[in-house]
DNA sequence: AGCGTGATGCGAAACGTTTCGACACCGATA
DNA sequence: TATCGGTGTCGAAACGTTTCGCATCACGCT
């Protein structure tokens, strides 16, 4: 591991010299520059980033923070932290994984006195997150994944709910569906100001009401028998839903479950379709299910950007929505016309293969 | 940001006391400490990652080096990593995120050229594995999830491939089966020396020889349809095949509707197990599918653990190999019984809702 | 009374960078 | 010829720790 001094007194200059010659700080003659340059690459020389950090008080080390998992699958989870460490290093920084396990605040606390990172990625905001303020007051930069209610000017990278729910609205309206259902994440999930959970509930309520449709969405079921009350409960109340989006996967099991119990068919007999679940998740049913893909990728990378351009200085703080991406499965179909449901049902009840 | 200097000052002692007392590198009279604790308890001290490493040559940051995503990276990567870094983070290390995008070999030289790692933890594992020999030679501390093929002393966590399929192979020989079929991962991974693909292959052959079972594995399907394709040709060469087992979860979406297209039903005319996948995602399929969850938090934890264990120079090089879980679902029972299954199977073709 | 001894504490050096004021040199201008 | 501006380069300080040799002091022993 040679040293800048090494690279130095090979070139036959100072140390300082060297220096700006490898970081283009100051201007340093051509000539000198390339010695300087070939020294360093006959001794394979790299700079020791904890020096050039204490000094500079810039480590291009970003920590991403992620929460306990305290809903979904971790596959969008997953994808956020790879895209935003992908996207780092391209621009010459490192990610930190720091999971929360305690206090967030004292693990922020923690983590950012140690003067190891630059700043720090935020995953799974809350509507009003705590670490938010914290990270305001003790003047570190920071970008989001997710948002809080009121971003204002502070970076952030989050899913277009509003577009989300306008396209999947407009995908079952233009199948012919006049009344649809929406199952939301679970109340533990709504409870803790989960913002997709009251973001896609808002606006699917107002899609759906813009487009002129009828709308249920009293149900918030968290797991697979859960799911399949829900919809017991659903088709008791409102017989004539006809098409339905899901937020949990697991509740989606469920569903599928208590639809083939009941004899239907799916898309025949209901239109059921994920909402922030992968493709990848939607091919693992059968049929394969409508989806509304998140951005997962694209949201870590837009974070890790932000992030970066905020410690460079260059841009003001911005906010990005993407909007989910509608992955069309063999779920969805127009509704049932003619005799109703309930009728034909009957016959296919004994063969649900698989 | 307070320093040693102002913990000391205020402390009325000098700096080199005051490191002394804080990390109890050599002794320092009681009261002398408890003052040096309080001033910095006081003053919020943190010590500087940065500068005690640049002096002590140990950062506590470990490297988690993950490669691009070759066999469709999912829930099990991202335990890896979650536990990893809590077992890391629990023991007073960080965990660094490191992508691999293009020359491995080249980016590990850079990464552990930084100086900010102090150790190297591996994913994905290949039998034979080029990162390995480089890291021995570069004489960088690091430990494996996975192993090559003669690990020797080298740490490494790793699946217990011969139990996992003693395991499986007990289940469904204990259920009554004489004659099952293993579904490989993809030719493309197996060809890429990927551990899991060959030892789990070889495993299930083996265990099935020792049980007496008569056994297929000449299928290696990567994708729903070929999984499909695959379990047509099976049944049409060995339509004696009562149980079968699957490593890649979009092969067994064809082979559950293959099945159901068929007119056949899980699990009475055929037993299918899933091999290496996640509860959860054995879950989403109807019927739950019986599964050999892999212990991928467990082997997160081991790794980090191992690694930190080789940094401090406690004990000796270990390999660990732990088991997969036999988590039942629905989809596993006796062997059909009486009749062949053709017969029954045309009656229930028509209805096989969702 | 002198002296070794162990327990404490101190100061300075070192880790590998970056940064910044100072300085040498050169050609051009007065 | 003396001065000036500018271009390159240098040396030293600083970042916040840890480490290590040495000084100090009290004490007990001879």
């Amino acid at each position: 591991m040679p040293s800048i001094r090494d690279v130095a007194s090979r070139a036959q200059v100072a140390v300082s010299t060297a220096s700006a010659a490898l970081n283009g700080t100051r201007p340093v003659a051509a000539a000198t520059r390339q010695r300087v340059r070939q020294a360093a690459e006959e001794l394979g020389y790299r700079p020791n980033l904890l020096a050039r950090g204490l000094q500079s008080k810039r480590t291009r080390i970003l920590a991403l923070l992620f929460p306990a998992p305290h809903s979904g699958f971790g596959l969008t989870e997953m994808r956020f932290a790879t895209a935003a460490a992908e996207a780092a290093s391209e621009l010459g920084y490192h990610l930190l994984l720091s999971p929360e396990t305690g206090d967030p605040i004292e693990e922020l606390r923690h983590l950012t006195g140690l003067g190891l990172v630059d700043g720090v990625l935020l995953m799974e905001v809350s509507l009003d997150d705590e670490r938010v303020e914290f990270l305001l007051e003790a003047g570190v930069p920071f970008s989001m994944i997710g948002r809080t209610r009121e971003p204002g000017p502070i970076d952030h990278a989050d899913i277009d709910f509003a577009a989300t729910a306008r396209d999947a609205v407009a995908h079952l309206a233009g199948l012919g569906h006049r009344k649809l259902a929406f199952f939301n994440l679970s109340p533990g999930t709504y409870a803790a100001q989960y913002g997709p959970a009251i973001r896609a509930g808002e606006e699917f309520a107002a899609a759906a009401r813009a487009a002129g449709l009828a709308y249920v969405d009293d149900f918030r079921p968290g797991s697979a028998e859960e799911g399949g009350q829900a919809f017991e409960r659903l088709i008791e109340a409102h017989p004539d839903v006809t098409a339905l989006a899901v937020m949990d996967d697991h509740a989606a099991v469920g569903v599928i479950a208590a639809v083939a119990r009941r004899g239907w068919r799916i898309p025949r007999d209901l239109t059921l379709m994920l909402v922030l679940s992968s493709a990848r998740v939607a091919e693992m049913f059968h049929p394969r299910l409508t989806t509304m893909e998140p951005p997962s990728a694209e949201l870590g990378r837009l974070g890790a950007r932000m992030l970066i351009d905020r410690l460079r200085g260059d841009t003001p703080p911005q906010g990005r929505l993407v909007p989910c991406r509608l992955v069309p499965g063999d779920s969805s179909g127009p509704p049932r016309e003619g005799p109703s449901r309930a009728s034909t049902a009957r016959k296919a009840t004994r063969g649900m293969g698989s």
